[in-house]
DNA sequence: GTGAAAGCGCTAACAT
DNA sequence: ATGTTAGCGCTTTCAC
């Protein structure tokens, strides 16, 4: 910068008031310095300009996987409305551990962006608890949260219980769920507060509703996040002798492991068994059959959330707040 | 960090020393200074550490779009072998652009970061030319590159003729390509060098070998990466009659519009027609019936290209590299 | 309309 | 084994 000053004849002080579009500056000052910068090719470090002035411009965003096409997808919705609002965003990955996400958030604190989106999976409540943080933090995701935070999450279990309904109206009896959990059961610790609780709760609601007795051997824990386990699980139920008519995967991931699976064994998709998932990704319009699944709004998210830590990073420090995004059902082939 | 200083009695030369886990400091004193870092909740800002030592130990990677598979994966593959390393990665998304690329690349590139991986398709020759960094630049895509940069791609046309070559050896005699451009056609500026016209020119090749005749009205256009053109692209063709054996498509994303519009047309897979797809994603393998796909050795890539950045990042000014990536096929049910 | 001085928080280099 | 000094590159503040 100071170059730059020297070739155009001003002080760096002019060199900045220039990059920075501040008014004041003489028109013929301003050219000097532009083409002095052009010449030699300057460029500002963003490095010095956050220290210095305490903005990058930059928000992290930090998803347990970029290999999972619903994280996949809300980056790209996060990405395309933060630019509208004239920002950048990063995404890192935290291996959807606890320690995977405290490391990638004490990463993503330490001054070096503006604020921080964390969709958390492995955190216990005290440990975000105990989080402090000098930029804002918005939590994204099912866990509860202590008050304090900023938290944008899906009405998981409402989603499931619609899912589950449609299934039943259409005439199951028996509907599977694909990475589902007992609650209060479970093996190792009961988690009816995680993603797949709250989606398995939908499941016990919907029977609840219509009076169809739910039998819990028909939730598939072993299917938890990957269409392979799923693939597996749905196999191993079979080969036991296991009768179902329709599968809720809580996942639209899942839900693919449990097409497979379905073709696998030469069963029938929607006739002998039907399908539904749940986050209608881009890419199960084209499964075969295309796959029915609850649909949540990447775009609600991502405008609620985008707002909120907009006006946290201006300064704003009111009310914590608390959102839950709609959910709606898409009826697709695998269950029509 | 001086009031920690302050409060364990030591100068802030002394908390710098213990924080970076530097030799020669009393025990004693490490661990006064120690507790009142924990006391007072301390954390270094890394934006200052970053202007006096020179490092973050993050390197960013500009992928065209997070909500692609093959990107996704990549990018999971990066952040695993970079933590190897003790380095994190942030991605961000160029959108597929030039504008898009040279305003991700500028942002990643104003010192906030150690190094960068950019995953160029839009970016012309020129102008990655005309790119002066401060740190390390790898480049990773098909389009040639200025011999001064490092550069990792894959063996496209390599991999596209081991494709087609397996459709004419099972007996197709008319594969259609889903993303093909016909060389020195195309509508607008062909594009010899882009993905697609790799991929395309191994198509050429395998006929050439075969002796089979190329008809480049198979060459289908219309679809160049989402899966949605390729269903219409196909779905189009079958209603204009075009009449195909077998196709072969430029990606699996592509693939999966393909197999989808062929589900939809009533036409069997691998019986009526024969897919194939490039790149092997995770999900292809879900797909039904499962897609045989042209296999990437994202591994290959990530260790790499990972290798060459540390080395670089370490201060290694040797000659430039260039890699390419082997390729294989995998043969699965859409061919079998 | 422009510039001089000070300092953001840290660490390299050099004392002691 | 610990401390002092200086400065990374920028921008805020205030003076002119």
């Amino acid at each position: 910068m100071s170059d730059v000053a020297r070739l155009a004849g001003v002080s760096t002080m002019t060199v900045s008031n220039v990059l920075n579009d501040r008014p004041r500056v003489g028109d013929e000052t301003r050219s000097r310095v532009l083409t002095a910068v052009d010449e030699l090719g300057y460029e500002v470090n963003l490095t010095a300009r956050r220290l210095r002035a305490g903005r990058v411009d930059t928000v992290a965003l930090i998803v347990p996987s970029f290999d999972h096409a619903y994280f996949a997808e809300l980056a790209a919705g996060f990405a395309t409305e933060f630019a509208r609002h004239g920002r950048h965003l990063v995404v890192t990955q935290s291996g959807a551990s606890r320690e995977g996400e405290l490391s990638a958030l004490s990463q993503a604190r330490l001054g070096l962006y503006d604020g921080v989106i964390l969709s958390a999976v492995g955190l216990a409540y005290e440990e975000v608890d105990a989080l402090r943080s000098a930029q804002p933090l918005l939590l994204l995701g099912e866990q509860p949260v202590p008050p304090r935070f900023d938290h944008v999450c899906i009405a998981n279990s409402e989603g499931a219980r619609l899912a589950v309904r449609h299934l039943l109206d259409r005439g199951a009896r028996r509907v599977a769920v694909a990475g589902g959990v007992a609650v209060g059961r479970g093996d190792g610790a009961p988690e009816p507060d995680s993603m797949a609780g709250l989606r398995t709760q939908g499941w016990y609601s919907a029977h609840e509703e219509t009076g169809v007795v739910p039998d819990e051997r028909l939730l598939l824990g072993g299917a938890r996040y990957a269409a392979a386990d799923a693939r597996r699980a749905v196999a191993g139920a079979l080969a036991d002798g296991l009768v179902f008519d329709a599968v809720f995967a809580i996942t639209d991931e899942i839900a693919h492991g449990v097409l497979a699976a379905l073709h696998d064994a030469g069963l029938r998709v929607p006739q002998d068994v039907a399908v539904v998932g749940f986050d209608d990704l881009r890419m199960s319009e084209f499964a075969t059959p295309a796959l029915s699944s609850v649909n949540v709004s990447r775009d609600w998210i991502v405008r609620h959330a985008v707002s909120v830590i907009e006006r946290r990073i201006s300064g704003d420090d009111g009310e914590p707040v608390r959102l839950t995004a709609p959910v709606g059902l898409v009826v697709r082939g695998s269950s029509a």
